[in-house]
RNA sequence: GGGGGCGUAGCUCAGUCGGUAGAGCACCGGAUUUUUAAUCCGAUGGUCCCAGGUUCGAGUCCUGGCGCCCUCACCA
């Protein structure tokens, strides 16, 4: 790990402040992107340009010197020439590799026809201290790429473009409900009440208030009350947290998408997963719609497969009744699940896990769930067992998870209590008595959908693990000055009270 | 938390049976006006992750710790 300062780099400051070159200086040229330069570059030979980044690959021939210029669009490649360059000639040696420069030069070809910006004038932009990573294999090690992303992005072109990419589905995520209608709001990540999923959440301490709050798990509840109020189309791209395992698909903090939609039930929701795909492949995968992934392919076009929940369960486990304990424990045992203590759906739903899910290729569209692991969904008319709700799996993963919202605030405290009742570390520690309130104030049918953004993104982009597509995911910190974990008198990690 | 693997120069990596710490690139000096992983000559560069232990002698073997990766569990 890159830790001191290149030694050799130091002196060059002073030898800079000698010549009267600025390392640091506060304004430079503005450059143009270097893929500007290079669009129908061979009618433009001549041309007079300005283009700024990272110098890498010097390559001296005595009175003559080439490098390659990268910026995030782009490298073109400099050429330098001493009688081009009189005054900053005998100084060119003060400008290394990694350094940030501003070229202003000309549009021109070497002999070997390589479009080269031939320069007029070097200015350094800033004079970088540490030596680039090697410059073929570029930078390896996985704990340095991670801790160190600002040099994976500028020595890896893939990582760069990865999450330029990651960039675009999130806009057009935004267009895409933008153009249907739907508001974008924020609402709170701390939260007096933890809920709208089951998942362990991180615990601080509002000073002022005296008070115990909780990172947001989801901003399901919290976006429902829009409907309460009227807002009948809202999405929110959110920042939720969980305190729980990381692993190449989980980590503490992650990007949800949740959108709600008044007067749609789970099978709008379903019209809408598929419009956003299209809509992702039209844009982002530029129509295409095939991606790759873990060594398989996927074709992301809808419409996508659908499947019944219990279908699908007994498919995989034939015989075994969903709603019946001894068929369920017994299946639970054969499987070697673990059924202490746990619920008789949440055994029943392990199992769903454990049988079906990495199966599902898909795009597939899994849905009507038995309504006892639906807490927040509406119950089917035809079938009181079951609840209106899908999720999205391609290649194994959960992709998305909608349904209609249940809306009834009496049904809606009956669940919560029911939840209670099995508490563990993971649900709720609390009913949350104001958003039962707000369903009492009237909440219009309406479908919800929640999207794993960064999921999405390791499909789109093929990426194995979700720290390739987190720009600064979760590491354990390394410096000798970090407090003890025990001691954090800001942050009681104290249990919920009751 | 369990299991497996890894940690050596700024970067990428070798290091055999326990016997003087290695290469390429980068960097530094020199040559070079057409390279693009430039080339050629020369030089520099080490907390072998940390702390103990075994041994005449440890990068190598043992114990403990730290960090990362994979995997299982949990989860999205």
């Amino acid at each position: 790990m890159t830790d001191q300062i290149a030694a050799d780099r130091l002196p060059k400051l002073d030898k800079l402040a000698e010549a009267g070159i600025p390392s640091y200086p506060p304004r430079v040229p503005k450059p143009v992107p270097i893929a500007s330069c290079l669009e129908g570059f061979d009618d433009r030979h001549g041309e007079k340009v300005v283009v700024g980044g990272r110098l890498t690959q010097i390559r001296d021939f005595g009175k003559l010197r080439f490098s390659h210029l990268l910026d995030l669009g782009g490298s073109i490649q400099i050429g330098f020439q001493r009688d081009r360059l009189p005054e900053f000639w005998p100084n060119r040696k003060l400008v290394e590799a990694n350094d940030q420069v501003v070229i202003r030069g000309e549009l021109g070809v070497t002999q070997k026809g390589e479009p080269t910006i031939w320069a007029d004038e070097v200015i350094l932009a800033t004079k970088a201290l540490r030596h680039p990573p090697e410059k073929w294999a570029g930078l390896q090690d996985v704990e340095a790429r991670y801790r160190m992303r600002y040099v994976d992005l500028f020595a890896n072109p893939e990582v760069r473009e990865t999450f330029v990419l990651r960039s675009r589905i999130v806009r057009e995520i935004r267009a895409y409900f933008d153009g249907l209608g739907y508001l974008e709001v924020e609402t709170p990540m701390l939260h007096p009440v933890s809920g709208g999923a089951t998942a362990r959440p991180f615990v601080t301490h509002h000073n002022a208030l005296d008070m115990q709050l909780y990172l947001r798990i989801a901003p399901e509840l919290y976006l429902k009350r829009l409907l309460v109020g009227g807002m009948e189309r809202v999405y929110e791209v959110s920042r939720v947290f969980r305190n729980e395992g990381i692993s190449t698909r989980h980590n503490p903090e992650f990007t949800m998408l949740e959108s709600y939609e008044a007067w749609a039930d789970y099978a709008d929701i379903m019209d809408r997963v598929e419009g956003l795909f299209a809509h992702l492949c039209d844009t982002v995968l530029g129509g295409q719609s095939k991606v790759s992934f873990r060594g398989a392919e996927y074709d992301l076009r809808p419409p996508f497969e659908r499947a019944r929940y219990l279908d699908l369960f007994a498919e995989a486990n034939p015989g075994v009744d969903w709603f019946d304990e001894a068929s369920v424990l017994a299946r639970a045992k054969e499987l070697g699940l673990k059924t202490d203590g746990l619920p008789l759906p949440k055994i029943a739903n392990d199992i769903f896990e454990e049988t079906v899910e990495d199966t599902l290729r898909g795009p597939v569209f899994v849905h009507d769930y038995p309504v006892a692991v639906c807490p927040l969904a509406k119950q089917s008319p035809e079938d009181p067992r079951i609840a209106e709700r899908f999720e999205l799996f391609v290649a194994g993963m959960e992709m998305g998870n909608a349904f209609s919202e249940l809306n009834d605030p009496q049904d809606q405290e009956r669940r919560f209590a029911e939840q209670l009742v099995h508490m563990d570390e993971e649900t709720p520690s609390e009913m949350d008595v104001d958003y039962v309130s707000a369903l009492e104030f009237g909440m219009p049918p309406a479908g919800g959908l929640g999207i794993g953004i960064d999921r999405l993104a390791m499909l789109l982009s093929g990426s194995d693990s979700i720290r390739d597509v987190i720009l600064f995911p979760l590491l354990r910190r390394v410096d000798a000055s970090a407090p003890p974990a025990e001691e954090s008198a800001d942050a009681p990690q104290a249990e919920p009270a009751p």
